[in-house]
RNA sequence: GCGGGUAUCGUCAAGCGGUCAAGACCUCGGAUUGUGGUUCCGAUAUGCGUGGGUUCGAAUCCCACUACCCGCCCCA
């Protein structure tokens, strides 16, 4: 017997009206916010992702899905940051009024480890603004992705806000970061060894309780909480926290939020629950004021998130599969197939038995399957009438065809 | 990459070395021929993840393998 692979999972129809639900709801509320929806391809050029995500992350150095084909090095997309920036340059997104607001859904792949609240394919859904430096963006992006999750029903979730400032003062705190560890390099975990390499922001976001330890000396504390960032950023944030109050949005400020992903900037945000287990964030995004330039386009700040939507399913109430509006009961097959067919045609749900069974099983799956049941016996058919029965009140009546499927209409 | 756990019908699940592998749900059929959601009856694993071993005898004990789940790491 060949299974789904490890890290895959079947959607069943029985969970599809939660499914269809998230969806829905993402639509309403992203166009009604002038978010137009794009949706780019399922694998990219590798190196999208190594320049794109960054070569310092986890995804790319050990989850990626990478395969050779036409000697050409392929990737399963294991985000859709860097692939809608890419479409975004590709097709001269960047020509249009700014900003361009775009939201996207989709299957995404990591090699990693599955366990609860992680696949190795799973769905995403996000949105990404392009164009705009303010604020107010950060603000509007933020309360867009509370406004989603509200709608869903989860109101009970920590919103978590940070500023990692721009490349120029990241860049001294970096420094400053680096000559605080570097007399106890030696102590800290392999995986923060080579982070102070590569991104030594990341250290920060070690769990290693050992670095934890080493982490905590005043002068480092210090370093963290007093505002490493410049004025100028210093402004943006305090200004973000601004509009977010006046926006009556519940958040705190934690400034070990660091962000896996290389691109960000500025401003870094992830919203959790306490209700997932330990893999607990079900959005995380940022500002990436400098990808769209180091991709090749033209500099262009942005910003965005992104959901898992698995996560939010097992956080949200599941949605009960619609009932059929009719369910026709007969015992000639053919005549309810088309009585269906009509039906359908006026936009009516339903369905019919395949086997003219007795009406005693016919009646017993409409029952399960609609509110009401038509029945089409040799009675009806030869008078042209139908016998419509509320399933739910019991509630019968014989009335001409035509009169029956108004009554739907 | 490192820990821990579990594997018995489509699903849940009993069984703890000895007649035919409980039970429940689902599905299908029946309770005098066209009316359901209640009730009653019946059907449905020569099979207990795979391969070995111990034993007169194994789903039950031992070994190996495999799969899945949970945690670490990381992320959504």
């Amino acid at each position: 017997m060949i299974q789904a692979q490890k890290g895959t999972k079947d959607i069943l129809p029985e969970d599809s009206s939660t499914w269809q639900m998230m969806e829905k709801n993402a639509l309403t509320i992203f166009n009604n916010a002038n978010f137009k929806e794009i949706r780019t391809p399922i694998f990219e050029a590798t190196e999208l992702f190594a320049r794109g995500v960054g070569d310092s992350t986890d995804i790319v150095n050990k989850e990626m899905y990478t395969f050779e084909k036409s000697e050409r090095s392929i990737t399963l997309r294991p985000e859709n940051t860097a692939g809608v920036v890419r479409a975004y340059i590709e097709n001269g997104l960047h020509r249009q009024t700014p900003p361009v607001k775009l939201w996207y859904k989709g299957p995404m792949f990591r090699y990693e480890r599955p366990q609860a609240g992680r696949q190795r394919q799973f769905h995403q859904i996000g949105v990404e603004m392009f164009g705009s430096t303010e604020a107010i963006s950060d603000a509007e992006c933020i309360y867009t992705a509370i406004k989603y999750l509200n709608s869903l029903g989860l109101n009970d979730l920590d919103v978590e806000i940070n500023s990692l400032g721009c490349p120029k003062c990241r860049e001294t705190f970096r420094n400053k970061l680096k000559a605080l560890i570097k007399p106890d390099l030696d102590k800290y975990c392999e995986d923060c060894k080579v982070r102070y390499e590569k991104n030594p922001l990341r250290i920060l976001d070690c769990k290693n309780p050992q670095c934890n330890e080493l982490l905590n000396t005043p002068d480092i504390q210090n370093l963290i909480n007093t505002d490493f960032i410049c004025d100028e950023c210093a402004e943006h944030f305090s200004e973000l926290r601004r509009y977010l109050d006046e926006l009556q949005v519940k958040y705190s400020v934690n400034k070990q939020l660091v962000r896996g992903l290389d691109y960000y900037n500025r401003t870094v945000f992830e919203i959790k629950s306490n209700n997932l287990g330990s893999q607990n964030a079900v959005c995380g995004g940022g500002r990436y004021d400098g990808l769209v330039e180091m991709l090749g386009g033209p500099p262009t700040p942005a910003i965005g998130w992104a959901m898992g939507m698995e996560r939010l399913y097992s956080l949200i109430e599941k949605q009960n599969p619609p009932k059929l509006d009719v369910f026709v009961v007969s015992d000639n097959p053919l005549k309810a197939l088309k009585l269906c067919e009509e039906l359908r045609n006026k936009n009516i749900s339903c369905d019919f038995d395949y086997g003219a069974r007795k009406f005693k099983k016919q009646f017993e799956k409409a029952a399960k399957l609609a509110n009401f049941a038509f029945v089409l016996g040799e009675e009806e058919i030869e008078n042209n009438t139908i016998t419509v029965k509320n399933l739910t009140s019991s509630h019968q009546e014989t009335m001409p065809k035509a009169e029956a499927i108004a009554k739907f209409c």
